[in-house]
RNA sequence: AAUAAGUGGAGAACCGCCGCUGCCAGUAUCGACUUCAUGUUGUCAUUGGUAGAGGAACUUCCCGACUCCCGGCCAUCGAUUGCGAUGGCAAGGUUGCCUCACGAAACAGCAAGUGAGGGCGCCAGACCAGCAAUGGCCUGGUGACUACAACCGCAACAGAGAGUAGUCCCGCCAGCGGCCCUGGCAUCCGACCAGGGUGCGGGUAAGGGCUGAAAGGGUGGGGUAAGAGCCCACCAGCGGUCGUAGAGAUACGUCCGGCUAGGCGAGCGUGCAACCGGGAGCAAGGCGAGUGGGUCAGGCUGGCGUGAUACACACUGGUUUGAUCUCGUCGCAGUGACUGCCGGUGAGGCCGGAUAACACCCGGCAAACCAGGCGUCACCACGCCGAUUCAUCGGUGUGAGACAGAUGGCGGUAGCAGACAAAAACGUCUGUAACAGAAUCGGGGGUACAUCCACUUUUUCAUU
RNA sequence: CGGGGCGUAGCGCAGUCCGGUAGCGCGCACGGUUCGGGUCCGUGAGGUCGGAGGUUCAAGUCCUCUCGCCCCGA
């Protein structure tokens, strides 16, 4: 996945989900949209009020169960420094989405 | 019993927690309208309840409902600056052997597609007749089956020749031109005349050969130097007139014609025939506001949350100021019945007008019908309330409807599949489904599909 | 909801209109040139023309269905 960050001055946050045709048919790009949002939904009391977030699902997330995109989620998040508390990051592996 | 194919049906279980969208109800705040009080309504927050993707929702190959837009020329009639009605033509569109049926939902009509029967052509097989060529008949298969005899266009290579056919080889010919020989004109030569030869030029498409997917009727006679539909008779084939049969395609018969015409109408050219108002699509379109609404920022004020609680910060409703942008809403939602009302359609029917009369036509009536609106009732599923004989009854509520587009995540149980283990069972671990996601609605066709069920058929095995 | 286009050799494209030989450039292989490489020269290999069916003597081309991709309008 891709993440796209953008401050926005405003005193909260505000997500996109983009799926392109190019991740499948209907139905694969619903299920890689719902995922990202789950994702999301569940980080929202983590995550620093005031941007603007943008997350591009790619092919390969078909392939990943859930719990493997949060973890990635979370990941891109650390990287981009909008996580407020301490949150428990798993550390890098191999497989990287 | 296994396997494969086809057709039809089903096509993802249950419980809990968190989350999303619509609707309903309660609570609270603020605003608007109204009232003596009350109340109605909108918005936001919050709580509770409830509903929430498919057989193909895919595709867009089609049709309809529904909504909006548009129409050339001529004639007649009525009106008399635009117009209306009727008829015709043009343009455009569709179809292409015939009949019937399905698709086909108010009268009529309706496509993609499908079925049955028939006609004609072609192919294969059996039978019959005949020495044979061939013909007849039956069965099966197959055909996008109007016309290349209106016009335009197309055909590589090979081949002599491929579109007003053509002489390359073997043949045939001596009428014509040339050459040679013989004879005649008293003699020689030339010319001329007669006869013969030659196939060089030439004629000949009748016979054979060669090339190719395809090479321009058959028999007999006349005719000719030799031949040729060159001419004639008959036959085959083609076009047409008329008659008979049939619902029609068409078949049979008759006469006439020109004598032969080849192939490609899937060549999106074109001609012909028949039929038909056309086009756009819910991003159709209607209504409202634009002094409105959305978004952002500031002020005032209310709610709620957090913190260190006379305060600060975040979110949010109302109001107001500024900036910026068009926005909101309807269309837009169970199934079925009642015909209760309204609306619509009304072929055929009835009545009247019109006519000498009938038909057409005009007006009206109503049966019947309808995918429209309202109302009532019933049913299905689920929830709530009440009653009781504890399984029913009664009451009540809801029925996907978004507008960047809602169905997801986690845990558990069951089932299924795989692996480990194993005589089997129990057990442990892993995975959890194929094709695929509503956007106005309905219907037909096509395509994709794990697994299960039913039926039919193919093949293999086992038993009798 | 409606309209249009593309698919041909490893890659990019002609050929399709109007049927008959599948071709161009780069790349690849081999040989030559050079002390060697590049450049250059010569030779050569490589394509079920997305798939299925049909029309035709003959289909990349015409017709029908289907698969994949791309674009446009309201």
């Amino acid at each position: 996945m891709i993440l796209v960050y953008l401050r926005n001055d405003l005193p909260y946050s505000r997500f996109g989900f983009t799926a392109s045709r190019r991740v499948g048919n209907a139905v694969q790009r619903n299920r890689a949209r719902r995922l990202l949002r789950e994702s999301i939904r569940l980080q929202l009391d983590h995550i620093e009020a005031g941007w603007d977030l943008v997350l591009i699902a790619r092919p390969a997330i078909l392939k990943q169960s859930f719990q493997q995109v949060d973890v990635s989620c979370k990941r891109l998040l650390a990287k981009a420094h909008l996580l407020t508390s301490s949150v428990a990051v798993p550390p890098e592996k191999d497989e990287i989405l």
